[in-house]
This record gives structure tokens, sequence and C-alpha cells, in this order.
DNA sequence: AAAACACTTGACAGTTTCATCAACTGTCCT
DNA sequence: AGGACAGTTGATGAAACTGTCAAGTGTTTT
């Protein structure tokens, strides 16, 4: 019932043969490295209570006990996974007196959490044409 | 040394107060499912095999076979990515005869894990001004 | 209809992650 | 110097995640 069109017999283990694969349309991977750091980033990004954390801090610096209050959670919980933030380097902190004073490394994940978040909003992709 | 400005007593018990904090600067929380969903699709970002296997399929719809021999990996290996992917709705497939073709869901994930690795590129912050 | 190909799935083991709580550090106040 | 406040850290255990491999499904070919 269907036309099925098939002017190359290569065409189909040709998805197997790297070489072949690599001679018609070059691609090289990631430098690894960068996969790791970026994947790191997304990581850290991907936790619900992180990411809550991270979109107070994008609105502005806070300190601990700030977030603690904001969050109705308790402090070393906060404290932890501000830890885990700093880890990967997407938040830096401030000490003044007794507070220590949180806020995004830069503006990079802000704009990274913004758009993620854009995403995330999207009803769960009923309108979104099948591709 | 140093000149500390108080004009307000209350500044320090202030941001462990709640419901001063909001009066003053309301800052609502992410909803809850908008939270949870968008962390879901930062974590299935967030790990190197995954973003490499997002990164190929960024350039192109590739079938699985392609995909194992681009990335010199066992098949089930990637096809268990590529579910835990779909799942999350980050991939969509298309049958065609023995092949199943993957590719990014929507414009949304390219440009996310786009920005993603710009930000990851950037040689350990050691040029970023301390914020 | 049987064989071959392209995947997918289920199950198990090894690893990683996360919350929790007690103990510790650093700063300010008296 | 001592006490109180603000946070950090380490350890522990439960839960979630990942890779691996054998077995299963769907499609084409002969």
């Amino acid at each position: 019932m269907e036309i099925s069109r098939i002017e190359d017999a290569s065409e189909d283990r040709d998805c197997s043969d790297l070489e072949h694969l690599e001679a018609k349309s070059p691609m090289p991977l990631l430098d690894q490295e960068i996969c790791k750091r970026t994947a790191a980033i997304f990581r850290a990004m991907g936790d619900a209570s992180r990411l809550q954390l991270l979109a107070l801090l994008a609105k502005r610096e806070m300190c601990v006990t700030e977030l603690t209050a904001r969050l109705s959670d308790n402090l070393p919980a906060i404290s932890q996974r501000l830890k885990l933030l700093r880890a990967e380097r997407l938040v830096s902190t401030r000490r003044q007196g007794k507070h220590i004073y949180y806020s995004l490394a830069d503006n990079h994940i802000a704009s990274l959490i913004e758009n993620g978040l854009a995403h995330g909003s999207e009803t769960d992709c009923t309108l979104c044409p099948p591709t």
C-alpha cells in the first residue's frame, strides 16, 4: 500500500557504518569536558527545591535565614542545597556580619533558569504540533 | 574601623520574619507543578551521555543505529537513555520501516541545550568578575 | 512462514543522591 | 570571656538512578 523509494541499497546499512556517516555528514561529538561541566550545571538545576531556591535568588541577593523563612523549610536543609549549588558555582556568597548572602553567580544562570521555566510552564505540550 | 549603619534595629530580625518580609517585598514562590516539571527537564539534560545524545539530535533527526554508531556505545544503553528522554518529552519518535527516528521535541529544547553549552564552555569563570 | 534486523523492555546490581540531625565554626553583643 | 545567633559540615540511611544483559516486539525480506 505504501510507495517505498529506494534509490540506493546502501541507505539501510549506512546508518551503522560510522566511516560512511562521517564522510557524508561530519558531526563531531561535544568536547567531553564541556559536556560534563554543562551536564553538572543542568543536574544542579534539576531538582525542584534547588530550582525554587535559584528562582528566589534570581530576584535578588538573600541571606540563608531569609531563604529559610520564605521557603518554610529548615535551615540545614537549605544550607546543604546551597552548598551543592555553590560547588557547581551557580551561586556565590558574601558574608556581612552574622549573615551570609547568596546570589546567582552570573546572568547566564538567570537566563538559563528563565528559559527553563518558560519551557516548563507550557501546558503539557498539547498545543505543540506533533512535529 | 568599619562604619556600620543601622537605622532600624528591626533589620536583623526581619529576615526571619516572613510576614514582614512579604509586606516589604512580596515574592511569590514558583508554582509547584511548573517547578517540578522544569526540574525534571533539567535533570534529564543533566547527564553527560544524554546531553551528548541531545546535542546530536539538535543537528538532525537520527535513528538509534546511527546514534549508536556515532557514540560508539551499545544499542540497549542508548535506547534506555532515549526512553528516559522520551518520558520527559524532550525527544519524539517516528517509525519508518525498521528504523525508529528520534528528534528533539521542539526548538525550546534546542535553545536550552545551546544556552547551557555556551555557559558550560566558559573557561571555569576565571574571566568572570567576582560580582 | 521463517529468518533477520532494529529496537524496546524488565529485572537485577552497583552507584549516586538527598534529607536529617548532631556537632562544629565564625561573628556579634555584653 | 561567655553566650547567642547564623550557618556549615559530617555521617547515616533511605530512595532514586543507571548500566547491563537476556528476552520480547514490530517490520521487512526471502
